[in-house]
RNA sequence: GCCCGGGUGGUGAAACCGGUAGACACGGGGGACUUAAAAUCCCCUUCCUUUGGAGUGCGGGUUCGAGUCCCGCCCCGGGCACCA
């Protein structure tokens, strides 16, 4: 499952980074497993994974992780106390706690007085408990090389334990592994079996002779991140669950489900610290003692696989209809955050997967394209110095506490209101604790849903992204007032339209417009697609011909993506009774698409010189005759013969010289 | 530390395959209309020492021609991180 989890990432058209962080989530890691003795303790035995097997000669210790379960049997009784202190002490840590400590190179642990023996030279080897081996990685346990692994090396400097150097550089100096570990690639030294040897051999024929002594065998090791499924809070899915007096635990019956969440008299936990859930106590207690469990599922539990339910959502016998399933699967196209992209969308992957392998599904991946859009983000201003106030937060003020100036060279400068203190802007996502955070409501009351919608998509490419600037707002809002007046006279009344589409050069234009809003819109260039009807309607207005009724009409369909709701206005303002969601998009007349002559770009020496219009027929030759005769080059070329001439027809010609 | 993105006017940005850098907007300046204002409309708006020159983070390179391609840096944003 986890290979494929891998594997199935090639097929997918999804940003090259979500597929970069999956990966590192999914965290395929070549290596070997070996299994070292114990000494006094012939049952049992010691599993490590290592990526560098060829350093197993270098192996100096052993560490297990806290939690890991032969810690018990082998402490020796001499180390029983300070071993059950240790593990103590780190179960009572944080995971946080354990890696902020980690993160500055301390590395604790004790001794647990038991001696592996090494599998290959016999030797006994120290076996040590240090929270820096983790037990949810690989087997809990390592073989330590302090000599190349820096976590192992540091270790050992701060117990005092041997380090043996078993990879030498291929070139260059020697190293001194004493002093720091050497990690790199290189040829395998003081190492019987396979000295000599560069790193990617010596680990090959390492496996091949761990697998010949059975003692180990060579493996790719996977992980997928750990996501407690599990909330004690009251908006979530009830585990169908019971809990009898004596802890077992069964499932609510078939017939009996869905299991729906109870009235509460309120949402927070109960007075002995439970779950909300557990303050519905008539609904918690079931016929035979048994009680309900009380905890419910995470946000995530529904997002797995609420895409399938989307497909089929009245279906009250089962999730999803086969043929339904067949008929709408796989999403074409999934818009969401990047915040997804270690979590969600690997967790319903996973899902899929095992939906796939019962044959609930016909597809093996849930998502064939994904696109992340960016963020809108709100501006908090802070002093230059940085400071933060008595109780440790940073000094930051809001857009009402500032006004805005601009300097002699242009650029624009903040200052508080208040002090008159200098600031700078800053671009943070928005967030509540930030303070920085634009209501929607209060935009949507003064501009209208449709300018917010369009100046979302207008601020500028959608993965993109972009500062919240309500002047920039504004402007798309005046869009659509313009494209208002098309329809309507001042006093609010429709215009009497001629019919058509126009003038011919309007017709020209219109039909450029519905070719280029198509095109970006169908590449996600949304930005472009509206400066383009922008380009439209200003024209439009500008030359003082009124917009043909067809012309009004195909232009508000290609709006209404944009702007439904004064699209929709428009078309019933044109005389149609029913919505326009159902008309086809319109198509552009290809026809009209192309122009007979062309502006030509004049270059003498790679540089711009002049322009002239040219007829779009004309050869290549005719072209350089043109622009040969033309002022500008006759003037920047003087008397020169021209090196040579390149031409790139419907473009330019370049007088080389 | 490793891995991804990204640096273009005062601001958000555009530029398809290497072919007019700055489309479309915001802001700013000027004008029209108005008793006046708002609204609306029009013009200008990369910089400079202007017969012209420079310019897409910096330094090189390839090319007739580079925002776009190649090499080396700098800066910003994001992700991951005792993963053996």
């Amino acid at each position: 499952m986890y290979k494929r989890q891998l594997e199935d990432l090639e097929g997918l058209d999804w940003p090259a980074h979500v597929l970069e962080i999956q990966r590192n989530w999914v965290g395929r890691s070549e290596g070997a497993r070996v299994s070292f003795g114990v000494q006094d303790h012939a049952e049992a035995s010691i599993e490590v994974f290592t990526t560098r097997p060829d350093t197993l000669y270098g192996a100096t210790y052993m560490v297990l992780a806290p939690e890991h379960p032969l810690v018990e049997v082998i402490t020796t009784q001499a180390q029983q106390a300070e071993v059950q202190a240790y593990v103590k002490q780190t179960s009572l840590r944080t995971e946080r706690d354990r890696q902020a400590a980690s993160a500055e190179g301390l590395k604790t642990g004790v001794d647990t007085g038991a001696q592996a023996v090494h599998p290959l030279t016999g030797q006994p080897i120290g076996v040590f408990i240090a929270d820096y081996v983790l037990m949810g990685y690989g087997t809990g346990a390592i073989m330590a090389v302090p000599a190349h692994d820096e976590r192992d090396h540091a270790f050992a400097k701060a117990k005092s334990l041997p380090i043996v150097q078993v990879v030498a550089p291929l070139r260059g100096d020697a190293v001194d592994v004493q002093e720091a570990a050497f990690v790199g690639l290189g040829k395998a030294v003081n190492s019987p079996s396979i000295d000599g040897l560069p790193t990617a051999e010596a680990k090959a024929k390492m496996i091949a002779h761990l697998v010949e002594r059975d003692i180990g065998v060579g493996t790719i090791n996977y992980k997928l991140r750990d996501w407690l499924f599990s909330r004690q809070r009251y908006w979530g899915e009830p585990f169908p669950l019971a809990y009898a007096e004596d802890g077992t635990v069964s499932p609510i019956a078939e017939s009996d489900l869905p299991v729906e969440l109870p009235k509460v008299p309120d949402y927070d936990p109960s007075e002995d610290g439970e779950a909300p859930l557990a303050r519905a106590e008539a609904w918690r207690e079931l016929p035979g003692g048994l009680k309900r469990e009380v905890n419910t599922m995470p946000q995530w539990a529904g997002s797995c696989w609420y895409y399938l339910r989307f497909a089929d959502p009245q279906n009250a016998d089962v999730p999803w209809a086969e043929d339904i399933e067949r008929y709408w699967l796989p999403v074409d196209l999934y818009v969401g955050g990047v915040e997804h992209a270690a979590t969600h969308l690997l967790y319903s992957r996973f899902w899929h997967k095992v939906l796939f392998d019962l044959g609930k599904v016909h597809t093996r991946e849930p998502f064939k394209r994904l696109f992340n859009q960016g963020m809108i983000l709100g501006a908090t201003f802070v002093p230059p110095d940085k400071r933060r106030d008595e109780d440790g937060k940073k000094v930051a003020f809001l857009p009402d506490q500032v006004d805005t100036s601009e300097d002699a060279q242009g650029n624009d400068v903040y200052t508080v209101k208040a002090t008159g203190e200098k600031v700078e802007i800053h671009w943070d996502k928005m967030s509540k604790s930030k303070g920085n955070v634009v209501n929607p409501d209060e935009v949507v009351a003064q501009f209208g849903a449709d300018a917010i919608r369009v100046y979302e998509m207008f601020m500028g490419p959608l993965e993109q992204s972009a500062p919240w600037q309500t002047t920039g707002l504004a402007g798309t809002h005046r869009f659509l007032q313009r494209v208002h007046r098309l329809v309507w006279d001042d006093d609010g009344n429709v215009r009497d339209l001629p019919s058509g589409e126009g003038s011919p050069r309007q017709r020209k234009l219109l039909h450029k417009t519905i070719s280029e809003v198509t095109e970006r819109t169908d590449r996600m260039g949304f930005n472009t697609a509206i400066a383009s009807m922008m380009v439209f309607v200003r024209d439009v207005q500008t030359a003082d011909e009124p917009i043909g009724t067809s012309a009004a009409e195909q232009f508000a369909l290609l709006l209404a993506p944009y702007a439904p709701h004064l699209a929709e206005e428009i078309w019933s303002a044109l005389g149609h009774a029913e919505t326009l969601s159902y008309e086809p998009w319109p198509a552009a007349d290809e026809s009209l698409l192309v122009d007979d002559s062309f502006m030509l770009v004049l270059q003498v020496g790679g540089k711009r010189r002049g322009e002239l219009e040219v007829p779009k027929s004309a050869s290549k030759a005719e072209l350089e005759a043109l622009a040969r005769g033309s002022e500008v080059v006759q003037k920047w070329l003087g008397d020169k013969e021209p090196k040579r001439v390149i031409v790139v027809p419907g473009r330019l010609v370049n007088f080389v010289v």
